[in-house]
DNA sequence: ACAATAAAAGAACGATCGGTCTTTTATTGT
DNA sequence: ACAATAAAAGACCGATCGTTCTTTTATTGT
């Protein structure tokens, strides 16, 4: 343990909690006066560890990326299931998360980049990297699928990847436009037909 | 004309160019300053006209909804094409419109949802009705097609409904997600793929 | 015990926020 | 000409914004 007052907050925890309270209020309604009382850190060490607001939020959108998006999408890789059951279960799961009143709403990659895209680029290009990290994880799953012969080739995987990869952000918008479980489930099954 | 100093911008216009900033910037990021150098209406008429900053931000929705949301629709609905040609021409429109610099990306109906549905629960409300009259327009859309039997009904109204009307959230979204043209193309192709 | 270290605690910064109020100016009806 | 009207013009309000600074306190290494 290093010389000095030992911190109050791990900064590990204080950016996941970070990370759910800009994922829940976005970037311009969530404040450092909020931050500063989720956290349960002290302003000047937000400062100190952070660099600033908006270097919090890029680290607070990596850590989604990181612990969450990423982890979800290796999920998908590594099933076993035919491909049809895989992708059903991934939308399904955003379904479901979308729905749990617990978690905030939507997808934080999304609403970053409807939020920032225009008012903040930087962030908006962040965003849109990791939108490109999914999609090159569905690109290798379809990739493998197809040349393993689990499904028939009737869209090359680029297709593919970029139409599942887009479905995120659509059932990730789902709910904040007001859609209930019976909407999802309508939706969820019609995407599927891309695979019949 | 009603005695008193004449206005220098007429209501009308200046509800015009506030819906195009708050749709372009969002709610948070848009300050009352920037309204009146936007509008050119002096900040204590913007208050006279529009109650506060979120009865102008009601009022541009409104506007947003009756001048572009529901004309956009009414063409898809007087459409003479084919089922498959309009709405074809429906999702390429709402492509072409997102890739369009001149405009402010996205659709505001979305970005309101996105930005605002947890902060703001009323706003989130309000765009959500929105969206409710678009995916009833299109319910209107496919009964009729149905009924007159323009396509087969491998699908309920309802289900078409929802799947297409769904469809514009996430088109708005994808410019913002960093989609180009080749990626629209894409994703319009398989999209279409529901009526085949 | 004591210097070095580093975070907590919280005061303080100028800028801007949404919103109101007073004063001036332009118009209409008489 | 002149009272009535209503918007323009802009000063002004307290609160809050993001950010920095100083002071105090808790810890480590000697």
């Amino acid at each position: 343990m290093p010389a000095g007052r030992p911190r109050k907050v791990a900064p590990e925890e204080a950016l996941e909690k970070a990370m759910k309270l800009f994922w829940r209020k976005g970037y311009d309604a969530t404040s450092i006066s909020d931050l500063v009382e989720e956290t349960g850190m002290v302003k000047a060490s937000l400062y100190k560890v952070f660099r600033d607001k908006k270097g919090l939020y890029e680290q607070a959108l990596g850590h989604y990326n990181d612990n969450l998006s990423v982890p979800w999408i290796n999920g998908l890789l590594q099933s076993k299931s035919s491909v049809k059951e895989t992708i059903k279960r991934y939308l399904t799961d955003i379904a479901n998360a979308s729905l749990n009143a617990e978690r905030p709403s939507g997808c934080f990659m999304v609403n970053t980049s409807v939020e920032c895209a225009s008012t903040a680029p930087d962030l908006g290009n962040l965003s849109s990297g990791y939108h490109d990290i999914r999609r090159q994880a569905f690109l290798k799953y379809f990739q493998d699928a197809i040349q393993k012969g689990k499904i028939e080739a009737r869209y090359t995987p680029e297709e593919l990847a970029e139409f599942f990869s887009d479905q995120t952000i659509l059932l990730a918008s789902l709910a904040k436009a007001g859609a209930d479980r019976k909407r999802y489930d309508t939706y969820v099954k019609m995407a599927m037909e891309i695979l019949d």
